[in-house]
DNA sequence: ACTTTTCTACGAAATATTTCGTAGAAAAAT
DNA sequence: ATTTTTCTACGAAATATTTCGTAGAAAAGT
């Protein structure tokens, strides 16, 4: 899988979310969202760069896109663990060279977890302590 | 502080690892490593790519330098664990949207641990318990 | 003394990514 | 029927990053 961009990552997200959508599905959400999931500017996105991107994400095979009438509806082909597993792999070794568990110490240091979530990690580490 | 591109990001890990460095003993470092830890191409990399960058990294405040002789002797301002930081809300924005416990969970299930590091997340996740 | 090597500085080419303007066709609105 | 809106395709401008060639000065080697 080739790796995606920021802007191709932000259009997987509404993919994954909202299933097969249009440019102008997935141009509409872009501009709703809050400014911190956009890695982009102040202003409005263009409706014809959210095209663009997206069409280079389908050469890239990242997408699929069947015709509806005049227009084409687009779906994420990429999986979102795998996308997910493998950006964390690229960013694990550039930014904690390799160290995956020095990351997971400084993002438990660094943001806080409700009960929930730690039981869920706790459960994780129970279970990778019986497998060895 | 200004977040780091992938080339400054490893010349600041052999600064925090080796110190205050010329650009020539960060060049023959990058150009020893092994290929997973450069972000960069098949070839070598010449000596002025590193010094233009550690140039732009000195414009930009991430690193000082100092005359030693007839050349510099670069240090890096940025601390280790900061940027770590800032990177890591950055990445967990992008990728995981924010949620920063998904990817804790995500790392734990793809990448293995030894028990002294296991322990190590334990004794932190007790301690984020008692805190509250 | 002269040549070669080793520095810095500077600018620009090469590459990657994001953005948008324009054109033309189809659909919708008037 | 005509105008306006809404699509796609295409190419190119704008931006960001990485790479390196060249020039000139200082140091080292011969």
């Amino acid at each position: 899988m080739q790796k995606p961009t920021d802007s191709e990552l932000s259009i997987l997200h509404l993919l994954w979310e909202k299933g097969p959508s249009t440019v102008r599905e997935v141009n509409d959400a872009l501009n709703e969202q809050p400014l911190e999931q956009r890695s982009s500017r102040p202003g409005e996105i263009g409706y014809t760069t959210t095209l663009k991107i997206m069409q280079i994400m389908h050469e890239k095979g990242l997408v699929s896109r069947e015709e509806d009438g005049r227009t084409h509806r687009y779906s994420a082909i990429v999986k979102e663990q795998d996308t997910k597993g493998l950006l964390l792999q690229n960013f694990v070794d550039a930014t904690f060279r390799g160290a995956a568990m020095d990351m997971v110490l400084q993002a438990l240091g660094d943001h806080s977890a409700s009960q929930d979530e730690l039981d869920k990690i706790k459960a994780l580490i129970a279970e990778m302590e019986r497998k060895g």
